[in-house]
DNA sequence: CACACCTATTCAAATAGTTCAGTAATAGCG
DNA sequence: CGCTATTACTGAACTATTTGAATAGGTGTG
């Protein structure tokens, strides 16, 4: 349903290729809404064939040859009218992750902090991808003028989502190990270790 | 794939029918994997089938006949096993909102105001109901307290993950509004409004 | 020069998730 | 008494998403 909006939106950034879109998807729009490469195929060809993106094919030296997607004046229109539409579906987070750590208390600690750090890992790696994003969407600007002068900032300010809920993934990751150490370690009364 | 272990680490609180399941999931669990009552009929048919829930059958008064399920031990082992296991799959946000908000650079601003306000009360709205959630958890203890002492602290802290996230969700709407603000009367170089 | 990885896309099959509808009984409201 | 809501569950059809594989040339590394 969504994929569709989701990928004439990422038009709205300019012409790209199937493959280029779903390196867009992997880096940023993956944030509120993954797409594979498969899926992304697939939504062209129909977006193309329902006339709201056009295609056009580029042959190339040294490289296969890519078709080219932009938006159509009907495309835009119609991300416009469901852009200004109320959100029909709730946000729905899947993280299997959390899974595990709502299991955690029957499970060997060792292997419980293992999954912390990884997860820890992995969410300050997407923050400093994200963060790269951002240095090149502000271009040497300061948030303030960007926000205030850009012509677009809706790329901007879901980027800051996404920076916020890594960051807050990484904080969580980083409480949940103090947690652990509390408990491998009780302490007393006024505060030294017991045992 | 994961909403079996889901369904089982939700059964770590003890027997539940599958409407309470689905009640269970719809407050608590939805925050980091949704299911609908369909599927969680569907799945714990499966798991029943598998061994790895124990169904009996309830005949009630004045209420149709339920049928409460448990773990098994083969189940609780299962869920160890997984839990411990590292994450296969990173976590996947789906959030059709900010599809919307990626594309607001072209909508009617009076439009867009309307869908982060709504977002934000919903946001307002989701966590009123983890903090009830949270209180009936922490029973009168301090969060220090629970977390150095309980049994579990799975629960408790994938709950307070819910809540950051939903404080974060409300605190972007309103950063938003914000901007807007800023965008629709621009600032002179010295602070004061132009025009 | 072998090997892995990158660009660029397509096809088929399997799995997961959503939607709509329905059954059936009780409770509470005006 | 009819209306709506809640408890409790089932079935079928549909849509969306994931996975695996295949094709095919190019680029970089040791």
């Amino acid at each position: 349903m969504s994929l569709k909006y989701a990928v004439l939106a990422a038009l709205l950034e300019g012409e790209a290729s199937g493959y280029e879109l779903s390196k867009i998807f992997d880096v940023s729009l993956a944030n509120f809404w993954p797409a594979t490469p498969q899926q992304l195929y697939r939504e062209l060809e129909r977006l193309a064939g329902d006339g709201l993106i056009a295609a056009r094919t580029v042959p190339q030296e040294r490289r296969p040859t890519k078709r080219l997607f932009s938006l159509t004046e009907a495309g835009r229109e119609q991300l416009g009218v469901f852009a200004a539409e109320p959100t029909r579906r709730p946000t729905a987070v899947r993280d299997e992750f959390l899974i595990k750590m709502q299991a955690m208390d029957g499970v060997d600690p060792a292997a419980v902090r293992a999954l912390l750090e990884e997860r820890r890992a992995w969410a300050l790696g997407k923050l400093a991808r994200y963060e790269r994003v951002r240095e090149r969407l502000l271009d040497g600007r300061t948030e303030e003028e960007h926000l205030r002068e850009a012509d677009r900032v809706g790329p901007y300010l879901t980027l800051a989502a996404g920076i916020t809920f890594e960051r807050e993934n990484a904080r969580w990751c980083e409480r949940v190990l103090t947690v652990l150490d509390g408990r491998r370690a009780p302490m007393g009364p006024a505060g030294q270790p017991l045992g």
